[in-house]
DNA sequence: TTAATCGTACAGTTTATTCTGTATGAAGTT
DNA sequence: AACTTCATACAGAATAAACTGTACGATTAA
């Protein structure tokens, strides 16, 4: 009676948070996942992720591996276990906001730079668009702001 | 030759910003709609815009709804002209912070709101899990982070 | 060395999204 | 009122994403 109260509570979590957790470019299985290995704060194998989250094994292990990209899970070793255990990291926030504002900042950064370039060959090939050239130049400062923006919410 | 080049450059910029619009939830067809409107300076009809994209009238329909939802165009009237006209907003970095903190904040409201709820639950049916309850306690702290971060970076 | 068990690559299937063409109601024109 | 022209609802087609099952190399156990 009190184990299914527990568990009624921990779907209802999940349900909840991953919704959150899938804003920041995560799947709803990754979300979900990840989810609930934070709420277990044990390590699990694939397998039991598997039986818990009604998925294949497959599906497992890739979207562990994008929740490891996502600095999200941990691997972890156990004497005598054979199969790789997953645990979720500590301090969600942090880590999740770093890994979200961090792409941004990449992001931002890539395309930045690819529009110098088109505004270098805009200057070389002496095109006369005064009008498209000050839209250039303000979408390079567009994302001069985003980056900073994203800088902003890092957490490190 | 000399619009050639213009019509180039046009082309590449819109490859590329658009790619960073993307990144805020729009749909390819949906970004690159929007960085052609702000380039070209000038309210388009829908007509115009499906010939520019190169897509079904249908699609620059539902397309420019969305821009809309996300006030990033605006619909304008022009003397004994019969179709519709859409322009892109200025202020850009403006607008699409706003519309984007602001999609964060009421999602973390929201979803913050519904964990109060379980924790109330939790609270009431006596349930003893003091790992869980403080896992509770964490995302909705999360929550309130994510807000507070997503507020500093809006624009008004 | 053989057998068992693991994680994952890969191909194919299912499901969801995006896009198109037709149809329709609304509004403007004659 | 009849005729155009418009935007968009809707159903279906094309495309993309998510997921599964089989197969295989790698590692451990016997």
């Amino acid at each position: 009676m009190l184990d299914s109260n527990i568990e009624d509570l921990t779907k209802k979590i999940i349900t909840e948070f991953s919704k959150t957790i899938e804003m920041f470019g995560l799947t709803t299985l990754e979300a979900r996942l990840f989810v609930y290995l934070y709420l277990e704060e044990r390590p699990l194998t694939l397998d039991e992720m598997s039986e818990a989250m009604g998925k294949s094994k497959t599906s497992m292990s890739t979207s562990i591996r994008s929740l490891s990209d996502f600095n999200l899970v941990t691997r972890v070793w156990k004497k005598g276990v054979r199969k790789d255990l997953y645990e979720a990291n500590e301090q969600i926030y942090k880590t999740i906001m770093n890994s979200f504002s961090g792409k941004w900042i990449d992001a931002a950064n890539h395309q930045k730079d690819s529009l110098y370039d088109i505004r270098k060959q805009f200057k070389n090939e002496n095109i006369t668009s005064p009008t498209l050239n000050n839209r250039l130049n303000n979408i390079i400062e567009f994302h001069q702001h985003l980056e900073k923006a994203m800088r902003e919410i890092k957490q490190d």
